[in-house]
DNA sequence: TACTCTTCTTCCACTGAGCGGAAGGAGCAT
DNA sequence: ATGCTCCTTCCGCTCAGTGGAAGAAGAGTA
């Protein structure tokens, strides 16, 4: 076990996600792997700093420093700003829910979204992960994503609903159409009701993240929102290029 | 000098701010005050867990893991989100610059912001610190702060301006007055040609935040405003009720 | 009030993880 | 070639971190 003191205090940290934002010492501890005086010196470290900041009643949650530092990253400024416009132009003119997201490691990460009013069960929120073979953005990213990436995906596609694909050839075909379209769909393999599609942002010619919106149902009006999701693509990755600060991978 | 593994990992983190959002090895161990060798190792580290990540050209910023942790953290999920609808509505009605704000320690943290298009100078960003003896909103936290928060303020009111209140009695006059008001007042204290107003936001009996605007000036529509606020404030105040994840100090 | 169970906090002697000076690249300008 | 700056790796010494254990502080329960 090579365990640095580091990579403890990292693990702490590690024990807070959407379903923990609030932890006790001995829950944070038990998550975290670490015996519990060990963990409660890092931790009392941890709060002295404002990484971690207690609840009244004495739990622990994530502090206001590691949320202003987060604001400085790049997702955070760089993307996140470019395309906040068009985003709501977007939202505007077709209604639906709007996201934007980018790779990380083997997994979609979801930068942006905004909520439509629609009765559309959509599971995603802004700072989430989900697999990328299952929603329309994910395809977008996988069909450009380096081919070891894609091999490795393709060794683990988890069944979801009953739509989701998981026969590697399959999502290679449809992975090679999304290159040849400009554009990837999914219909209930994520969520059942849910549909969506998604289209490249490219900053040059490297695809640096994906822009897609969940709708109810896609046949009648594909081609209205998939051009008018390139149209927005179009425009964030031209505020984009120039800004050296949103890198792939 | 008590350098613990965990304080100079911190003390990387801590080098980074919003004038320096990238960094390379050299500036960055300079910054956090460690031996070159020792940054890189700890830096490494850093990076393999996602807390840093590095651009095409080898510099390093914040990574993504840190973000996605900020979004957990209270200030972010609980007061900004219960804040959003009120904040854009206070836009809509008054077209000024609308700031939500806490306090931190002996400064006033911003957690929200929504920038006007009238030219006035702004000098606050989302995440950013200033004084509290020189902001709308900072007057308002320190009036309701704790006795000895609002002693070691009063030990140190910089000159900003020169309309900076700098004399402890007349501050603490002011703060009489905020509280018996309810609203508080600065003009061009922090920034020339800027002026504002804000008010507290309550939950239950505690004042949690602060809510203000910046306009270039307040006689003619000062009444208007402060009720605006305070519609605006309570709305949040009744929001938040209920939720415990905000806590004061 | 006394007992029990759980969670938090403090202590301290042992030891191996982290330290950092120094040496070795890598890149670039002159 | 030479000098410069910045990055990466190495390795033996040592002191910071470790974690079991004991004590404190609550919160039920009887």
């Amino acid at each position: 076990m090579g365990a640095t003191v580091t990579s403890r205090a990292l693990a702490i940290l590690g024990a807070f996600d959407g379903e923990h934002r609030s932890l006790s010492l001995t829950e944070l501890a038990r998550r975290a792997g670490l015996p519990l005086a060990t963990a409660h010196r890092l931790v009392g470290e941890l709060q002295r700093w404002g990484a971690l900041a207690r609840e009244p009643n004495g739990d622990y949650v994530i502090g206001r420093r590691i949320w202003q530092l987060g604001l400085l990253a790049p997702v955070q400024s760089g993307l996140r700003q470019a395309a906040s416009p068009f985003l709501h132009d977007l939202y505007g003119t077709t209604l639906a829910t709007v996201h934007l997201a980018v790779r990380d490691g083997l997994q979609v990460l979801y930068v942006e979204r905004l909520a439509g009013h629609v009765s559309v069960p959509v599971v995603s929120r802004v700072g989430s992960r989900l697999p990328m073979h299952a929603t329309g953005v994910g395809k977008v990213l996988l069909a450009y994503a380096p081919e070891e990436v894609r091999m490795e995906v393709l060794q683990n596609l988890t069944r979801i609903t009953a739509y989701t694909v998981t026969q590697p050839a399959r999502l290679l075909e449809q992975l090679r159409r999304v290159r040849a379209e400009g554009y990837s769909t999914t219909g209930e393999e994520m969520s059942l009701g849910a549909c969506s599609v998604a289209v490249p942002v490219r900053s040059g010619d490297t695809v640096v993240a994906a822009l897609g919106m969940v709708v109810p149902d896609l046949r009648r009006q594909l081609p209205r929102l998939v051009s008018a999701l390139q149209v927005a693509a179009h425009g964030i990755g031209r505020t984009l290029t120039g800004d050296p600060s949103i890198q792939w991978k």
